[in-house]
DNA sequence: GATAGACCTTCCCCTCACTGGAAGGTCAAG
DNA sequence: CTTGACCTTCCAGTGAGGGGAAGGTCTATC
C-alpha cells in the first residue's frame, strides 16, 4: 500500500501522514523504490490518529494514547484521566464561546443594521459600555 | 506615554502592541529617543482591539472594524453583518465541541478506569466501534 | 560621575498542525 | 516514447503573537 491508499483508508491527507512520520508517530516501511509502504497495522494506527484528532486530542495527546494503546499492561485509569482532562478542556472552551456568543448576540440585537451610521456594536467596542437591555 | 503604560492601559501585551503596529493596525508616534509614544487616541484604538479580539474577532476582522469605526459615513449594516457572521462561526464551533463532548463523555462513562488494561476508550479509537448504551 | 536596574529598541527563532508548492524521480498505459 | 498520475524531499507560510538575545536609554542612588 502506498501513501495514497493509506490516505484514503485512514481519512488523513498524505501531507498529514508524512508529518506524523516526521515526528515519529507512525513510521512507514519503504519499498525498493523509496515509496512508503503501509500494512494493516499502519493503517490501524493512522485511523486511530484520525479519530483521536477528530475528538480534539492534541498530537501530543495522541502520542501518549498510541503508546498506551501499544502497552498491553497499561491501566485504563491513565487513559480515562487523559480523556477526562480533554473533556474539561472542551467544557472550558464551550463556556468561553457561550460568553462570547451572549455578548455578541446582545450587541447584534441592539444594532438596527441599516444605513444609519450610528452602531451600538462599534460604540461598545470603542467604549466598553454595557448595552442596556 | 510609553509602550509599558499603553500595555497596562489597554490590557494588551507590549509584544501584541508591537505586532499590531507591524501589521499597520495602530501605528504609534515616536519620541526623540526612538521610544513609541501613545496618546489617548492610540489607547482608545488599542482598547478597541483588545475588546474585539476578546469577542473572537480575527485580527483581519479587527482591521475592518477599525476602518468602519473611523469612517463617519459607514452604514451600521456592514458592522452588523460582520458581527452576525462571527456569531455563526461561534455557533458552529459550539456545536462541533458539543459533538466531541458527547462522544468523549460516552467513552469516559463506559471506561471503568482502574488498573485493568482493557479500556473502551482505546478500543473505540482503534476500531471506530460505537459504544453501546 | 559611576552604577544598578527598569524600561525600551530591533532582530530572529519558536509555537501548532499541518498545507502549498517547487523540483525531480517512478510507474503503468497507450 | 510520451503523458499523466503518483511518489520523494525540501522550503516557506499560516495566526497571533511569545521568548529571549544584544544593545540603547532613563532614573535613582551612592
Amino acid at each position: 500500500m502506498n501513501i495514497g491508499q493509506a490516505s484514503e483508508a485512514s481519512g488523513l491527507s498524505a501531507k498529514a501522514i508524512r508529518y506524523y512520520e516526521s515526528i515519529g508517530l507512525v513510521v512507514a516501511d519503504r519499498w525498493g523504490n523509496g515509496y512508503r509502504r503501509y500494512d494493516d497495522e499502519h493503517i490501524h494506527k493512522l485511523r486511530f490518529l484520525q479519530r483521536a484528532r477528530g475528538l480534539g486530542f492534541s498530537v501530543d495527546d495522541c502520542r501518549s494514547l498510541l503508546s498506551l494503546y501499544e502497552d498491553r499492561n497499561r491501566a485504563s485509569a491513565e487513559v480515562k484521566q487523559l480523556a477526562q482532562s480533554r473533556l474539561s478542556d472542551i467544557d472550558r472552551k464551550i463556556n468561553e464561546l457561550r460568553g462570547m456568543r451572549a455578548a455578541l448576540s446582545d450587541l447584534i440585537v441592539s444594532c438596527h443594521g441599516d444605513s444609519r451610521p450610528d452602531c451600538p456594536i462599534l460604540d461598545d467596542l470603542a467604549g466598553g459600555v454595557m448595552v442596556p437591555h
